[in-house]
DNA sequence: GGGGCAATCTTTTCGCTGTCAAGATATTTT
DNA sequence: AAAATATCTTGACAGCGAAAAGATTGCCCC
């Protein structure tokens, strides 16, 4: 009745596969996680045959590391918004990219798994290995430019705000994230702020 | 040929089947990854047939859980461990768990992905459940043992190690992992120290 | 504008997986 | 010893990822 085919309205060609591919393994991974993921299902969602993603993606990690570089693209994206609505010195800057590293987390769980958790990526993909290394080189500036000296800073500050953004999106840190937002995002600036030492 | 039934050696009744599909399980999940996991597969290496571990633990989500908790208990172990050999000082102690959670995290990777990185353990299960209360009640008693205050203290701390112990499971921070050993404890015990405040 | 070429998508097939149901074997209980 | 229970095997099923082969379309060049 309502397959794809069936009906007029579906050409044989797509359009934009490519992104709507991507679009649907989102929304997948965020309904039933990174370890649900189904490359059948995505197609399905897509309204496209199963052999369809081969084409543009090879297999599923292919998909999936695609996907991942758009994800620390949006990542970084994160981490900009906030830092363009705080006070322009280095400190506040880092600060702010650290609460956006936390509500990349908090807004978007499973592709944050999928960045920083998932054997599935394979970062000699260019795109993959690229976007992340930009990922980690806008944090290492930062950490500099607030005064950072040796590479224990950078790691000291890239920890903090990981293992507070891993923890708070698997849901432990209860205490945190059921405050309020402003008192969150304040308990988050003080607890990063700590990783660096003062100037 | 080499059918474990053929060979008169293997009786019907294992013995100690659950302890082994576990093990077999540790050793598949650090060979191929949590998401690579195959339950037939483990049943393969503790050489017992596909559908033989459903009595022991349900389904392949149960072995996972079953694992994890058994990996909490070993995750306390390597804290325990590095506190022993610490000085007996709270601040230390609380450093030296920060070292042994680290510890666990380089050693047995996969192990340390499967309680903190995974959708397939069950934390309704109430052994699991257990285990994993545990380990936090650890460290948050360290916490106030060393001095802290709010939970926000115990947060930052065990953000702090957490976010160490994840991302040098995943081959990042490199710079610390090729520290030689005692350099590389130096590094992370300065840092898991910048977590809580001068008492 | 038409012919051919390459890209895109579908269909079919294969081995592997997890789960379930039914049967075989051993252990424990009565 | 008989019966009940626990443990393990065998067989079947649908869903999965990947590969091969076929169908359809858009594009480029003559």
């Amino acid at each position: 009745m309502s397959d794809p085919h069936t009906d007029k309205k579906m050409p044989y060609h797509h359009g934009d596969l490519r992104a709507a591919l991507l679009a649907a393994a989102e929304v997948e991974i965020a309904e039933h996680g990174v370890e649900g993921f189904s490359l059948r299902q995505v197609a399905r969602r897509a309204g496209v045959s199963h052999a369809a993603p081969a084409h543009h993606f090879g297999d599923a990690n292919g998909l999936l590391t695609a996907l991942a570089a758009d994800g620390y693209r949006q990542f970084l994206a994160a981490q900009a918004e906030r830092e363009a609505a705080a006070d322009p010195a280095p400190r506040a800057q880092l600060v702010a990219a650290g609460l956006g590293y936390v509500d990349f987390a908090l807004t978007r769980p499973a592709l944050f798994r999928l960045l920083f958790g998932s054997e599935r990526t394979d970062y000699a993909d260019p795109d993959l290995s690229m976007a992340a290394n930009a990922a980690y080189q806008h944090l290492a500036d930062q950490v500099v430019a607030a005064g950072g000296r040796d590479s224990a800073d950078a790691a000291a500050v890239w920890a903090m705000a990981h293992g507070l953004a891993d923890l708070m999106a698997a849901g432990r840190l209860k205490t945190i994230i059921s405050l309020e937002p402003s008192a969150r995002d304040a308990t988050i600036a003080a607890i990063v702020g700590r990783a660096l030492p003062p100037a």
